[in-house]
DNA sequence: GCCGTTAATCAGGTGTACTAACAAACATGG
DNA sequence: CCATGTTTGTTAGTACACCTGATTAACGGC
């Protein structure tokens, strides 16, 4: 058996890639602790954020100075309202200190951009056509874009976020997207060097997961299921986005969910796109008297939760969110989803969950991009 | 359209739980790096640890010290070997240093623990009849069972890991373990109350898989699925282990795999339980020509890879590992799962996919909750 | 025997957060 | 109306952790 019989002081042979952590590290960590606070619960006194971090007032008053410093926070007079004692300085997040440029890639044919205020709201919008356009072209034209989208902003541009359909991994590098020509482009690192900015790329789906948990108020266990011309998925899991193996964690979209199914693009059968991508689903509704299409829609509802349901039991989550047309997507096939999740995985899993439509519409994956930015340049989430 | 027009300054409800970091945690943090690293790759120079970690000498030779007189650590004389410049002196981690009490609660009829060097060498091993006990009794017969193991120590016991069925909280609350007896118990600290040593405890299955992940040399993104009396998996995803929104994750067994299947013990149909449970296995299998045997336990492999799919794509792991008894699950079962697996996947998830068994054996639960003192006590893993 | 190289330590400095003490500004209550 | 207590935010001094630069020690090579 295995009386594992091992020379002493040498216990497998993996790397674990952890990095020191220096106190510049600490004070960073607790400056986006600050941040986050005044991001998520809005302008707050020194001393109710020295509570709220378990820090002392007099660190807090430190890392407040810096901040208003830089600009990035502003002292907003006294709290209205009389209670005991000296009256608190409400400090807040500048909405005006910094915009995000972000951009959603997701459609093949339009590219959609956004410029956005770090409290996520849009301030400007754009859209460009692609016109078939791939590879180094496309790439160009997403450059073209991105400054287009920065010169519209009315004040700094904190960063740039691209939510792109593909395999991209945590440097920003594209490591296959096929239907965009892109084979391992460092897209990150191409817009850097051509605007001078921070730039933050990442799948789409991923991005949108993010964007729901930071703007939509998602669970810390959620995945997104993003229905378009394909299919994919985002995940959190403990507060923490998945990458997976090799950055491909949430292609769910070419998983088998039809046993002997429709031929799909990627050359097997029954893959869930085949069911559930827009294309698809209009096609199984469209010149179909309604109860035919509902229970065709229901149908793929069934499918689909059966395919979440491993899933869903694996990781214990607390929300699955569907993004896309909501017409095809919020009714009975929803509700046939959420019916087959519950039938097929233990209550003490089912309990907790809930299958709903993702809250923030069509700008899922562009807020998505901009929480990219704001993780990466503040440390906020 | 959802053109978020939000409030300045206050975005989402949900408060995330991060706290402050200080200096001495970096130090904690930078310490648990030397100790990894002595851990996994054996005696090191004081040199080469700071080269490893990117720490200064100073430092390491402060960090080292305090180790040192903790007896964590010792001088292992000069690195054999001639090369220039001054002989470097190795350091390495004191096998004897402490000793880590194990306990596995996964069957139900016999409860099995083991004293583990901290290298994860079995250094006494013993077995309980549990008699039938249940709830409090249980617990009782747990503590004796642990004090007896702590009393075969040969050196200081660094602390006691429980690997049980049943949901358990990050505290080692048990939340639930019906077949236990045990609703809402702090498992970890009646023992630690009782006996005086950090306690941990974790579910069986999420055990078995840090065991895995630490001792066996399994990839940072890994499903291990732990057949027995019932079904379980533990995950590690991107090198930690997933808790899930009520701490259940893992929890495929009721997970519905057969479509009108057999009735499980929970009160639903077709749970993956009711095929790959031990006890399911060896009904298949008995009496029967091998032939049909083999054919059985491949039926159950498709049963189990069509399970995964979904789980395997949406998280995009490397290494999905099966414990339990070999006969049954490492042949037709295990070949057909993988076949199963790779095909109802796309070819860049599942071409780094490895189906394989696990590498410990019996002993996946107690050194997988070897692991949990480890890393708690430590911040080894 | 001198030189270059590598290992480990010593000395001094910077950054971070803490405790303790204090000043400012308010409500309350005799 | 003034003393009292409360809350806020700041100042001063301390402990800790890591860094840089210089120093000592031990080796091989020429």
């Amino acid at each position: 058996m295995a009386t594992t019989t091992r020379s002493t002081g040498r216990v497998g042979a993996r790397l674990r890639a952890t990095s020191k952590v220096l106190p510049e590290h600490a004070r960073a960590h607790n400056r986006s602790l600050v941040l986050q606070h005044l991001f998520h619960e809005g302008p707050t006194s020194r001393a109710d954020l020295a509570r709220a971090t378990s820090l002392t007032r007099v660190t807090i008053s430190d890392l407040v100075s810096v901040l208003i410093a830089e600009g990035l926070v502003e002292e907003l007079g006294t709290r209205p309202g009389q209670r005991v004692g000296k009256p608190a300085i409400l400090v807040g997040l500048r909405g005006d200190a910094f915009q995000i440029v972000s951009l959603d890639l997701t459609d093949a044919a339009q590219m959609r951009g956004a410029v956005i205020s770090l409290t996520g709201q849009v301030v400007e919008r754009r859209t460009l056509d692609v016109d078939g356009r791939t590879g180094e072209e496309l790439t160009d034209l997403v450059a073209r874009f991105a400054r287009l989208l920065v010169a519209q902003a009315t004040c700094p541009v904190l960063g740039i976020g691209v939510g792109s359909p593909g395999v991209i991994d945590d440097h920003g590098r594209v490591i296959e997207a096929p239907n965009r020509g892109w084979y391992d482009v460092p897209l990150a690192e191409i817009l850097t060097d051509r605007i001078g900015l921070p730039v933050q790329v990442a799948n789409d789906a991923n991005t949108a997961a993010l964007g729901e948990f930071t703007y939509g108020g998602a669970a810390s266990g959620m995945l997104l299921l993003l229905v378009g011309l394909g299919v994919g998925a985002g995940i959190v899991v403990d507060g923490i986005r998945v990458h997976g193996l090799r950055f491909a964690a949430g292609e769910l979209g070419h998983t088998t969910a039809v046993d002997d199914g429709e031929l799909c693009a990627c050359g097997r059968r029954g893959c869930l796109e085949t069911v559930l991508s827009t294309r698809a689903l209009r096609s199984a509704v469209e010149g179909k008297d309604p109860v035919t299409a509902d229970a065709d829609l229901a149908e793929v509802g069934r499918v689909l939760g059966t395919t979440l349901a491993p899933v869903v039991s694996a990781l214990n989550l607390a929300e699955v969110l569907l993004s896309g047309p909501a017409d095809l997507l919020d009714g009975p096939l929803r509700e046939a989803a959420q019916e087959t999740l519950q039938q097929r995985t233990m209550p003490a899993v089912s309990a907790g969950l809930q299958l709903r439509m993702s809250s923030l519409g069509q700008d899922v994956v562009l807020l998505g991009a901009a929480v990219l930015v704001l993780s990466a340049q503040l440390g906020v989430s």
